[in-house]
DNA sequence: TCCTACGATGGACACAGTCCAAGTCAAGAA
DNA sequence: TTCTTGACTTGGACTGTGTCCATCGTAGGA
């Protein structure tokens, strides 16, 4: 993930310890993390930083795609590092775990152009619903 | 509409004003009001009629599969009368218009196997994002 | 080392949604 | 038709999520 760090140290990003910790916490695969867990887990490891400095921060990942913000239920949204591999989401309805996935074609090739009202199509988010093996189980 | 209205009393549902307007409201096709949409028009029919009335109908209405849920953004959930037409959704990332849209394919059947780990997965839910021609224009 | 513009802070605010105790009323019973 | 009762409605308090802003602090170039 100093990958990352490089990455927005040569936009110019100002390197602080505040947004050094953000862009660790949302290290790895499969994280979709809330705001507020992310500004939990930042808090751990920096405990003066601010809810405020966290929305700032994801805010700006967000629009340099660094991140992208997942709006998986009608509550918090969830953020997902994982922005430089096109991928969709498999949701547990049960406890909301979610998992990155890679169906074999991209639903944007199976919307014609009679269903398309004459919107200019960009880009199409899957979210696949189910229960996971654990809530399966209970 | 008033089919709807049959099938909540065939259901057993006590028939108040309050749920007649709300119901009359959700009436017709692309609609995808949010909860305070809801009540607003509700209120221009009903005066009185409260929030947390709406939001128990919109919820019972959803529990009962007569109206679906649609998180578009991490905002408010908008609702959706169509519900016994399966369909997805194109949003317009600019004003946030919704339209029904149907796909020739359903994703479902694009998600093998080793990409499902170990999920009993029940539903696909496509959003497609662009540019309504009005925001194209603009 | 000093400067300063960019970033962090925390508290107030706005919006979406939930919960609850008390009052009201739809619809079946008599 | 009136009575009865439990389901429904109400408004207000409360929680969670996200935004805004004035002020303070500091990263990084000169």
């Amino acid at each position: 993930m100093s990958d990352l760090l490089d990455r927005l140290r040569g936009r110019g990003w100002r390197m602080t310890s505040q947004r050094r910790v953000v862009a660790q916490v949302l290290d790895g695969d499969h994280v979709h993390l809330t705001a507020d867990e992310v500004h939990a887990r930042a808090a751990a490891l920096l405990p003066e930083i601010s809810r405020a400095t966290v929305y700032n921060t994801l805010g700006e990942l967000v629009s340099l795609g660094e991140v992208i913000e997942v709006a998986t239920d009608g509550r918090a949204r969830r953020y997902d590092p994982n922005a430089h591999h096109p991928h969709h989401h498999l949701v547990c309805s049960e406890c909301g775990t979610v998992r990155d996935v890679h169906p074999d074609r991209d639903p944007l090739t199976d919307l014609p152009a009679r269903e398309r009202f004459g919107f200019t199509v960009a880009a199409a988010e899957v979210t696949y619903r189910g229960l996971c093996p654990d809530c399966a189980k209970a």
